[in-house]
DNA sequence: CTTATAGTTCGACTAATATCGAACTATTCA
DNA sequence: TGAATAGTTCGATATTAGTCGAACTATAAG
């Protein structure tokens, strides 16, 4: 049962975590934990190969976003909101809000 | 007196936002911007080069978080508070909130 | 008209990131 | 023990982004 390495919450970095949620894919699979957790990899893999929700996983878990909990033969990931509220207050859930506020209306052009 | 194209409020991409926020020197912009406007290029460069703040500054405008007007030789650049705060409740001052605390206890390590 | 100032644009280069197939590892279940 | 499941790791490739010198543009001032 190896587990995974994750940064306390003192090393969050801002820039890490804001470039982490820069990309479409990842903020989505955020927006979905923060629905429902915690979740295995598979129902938010989309169509993409597994190696690529594997890289994206580890981004999200390097930012200090995601924690992954092996058990068994699946890995259960949820989001260390607690730990990023404590670290950096509103940050997640605005960004969530925003991400809540794009779906509803999206950019034009 | 040729100025420049912006984006409109309603075309705001959050991603583009967040990416344009995750370069370090581009947040340092946004964070002195935020204490004085509007501001010109010169007094932000730091010690780089031209042609990368040009760059740099290219890519907020894009993302809309900056405003550039240009008057007589210089091009003053402010903030697009109310319009981001508009699209995206609280999102800059709580990234401005989370950067000036992590200027006060930065990452470990 | 000349020079200085402020910043852009171009082009070449480098570095970082994303993508994805294929082989691999760990665990569960039959 | 063998097969299935869930996800990782590797390696190669492609795309995107950042850096910076040099030439350029626009305005202002002498």
């Amino acid at each position: 049962m190896k587990q995974y390495e994750h940064p306390p919450a003192d090393a969050f970095d801002l820039t890490t975590i804001l470039h982490a949620l820069s990309d479409p894919y990842r903020l989505s699979i955020v927006q979905k934990l923060s629905v429902l957790q915690p979740q295995p990899c598979a129902p938010l893999q989309g169509d993409r190969p597994k190696s690529s929700v594997s890289h994206h996983f580890t981004v999200l878990r390097k930012a200090g976003l995601v924690r992954t909990v092996v058990v068994g033969v699946t890995h259960m990931n949820s989001l260390r909101d607690a730990e990023l509220e404590a670290r950096f207050p509103g940050l997640l859930t605005t960004i969530l809000a925003a991400a809540a506020r794009e779906a509803a209306q999206p950019a034009k052009s």
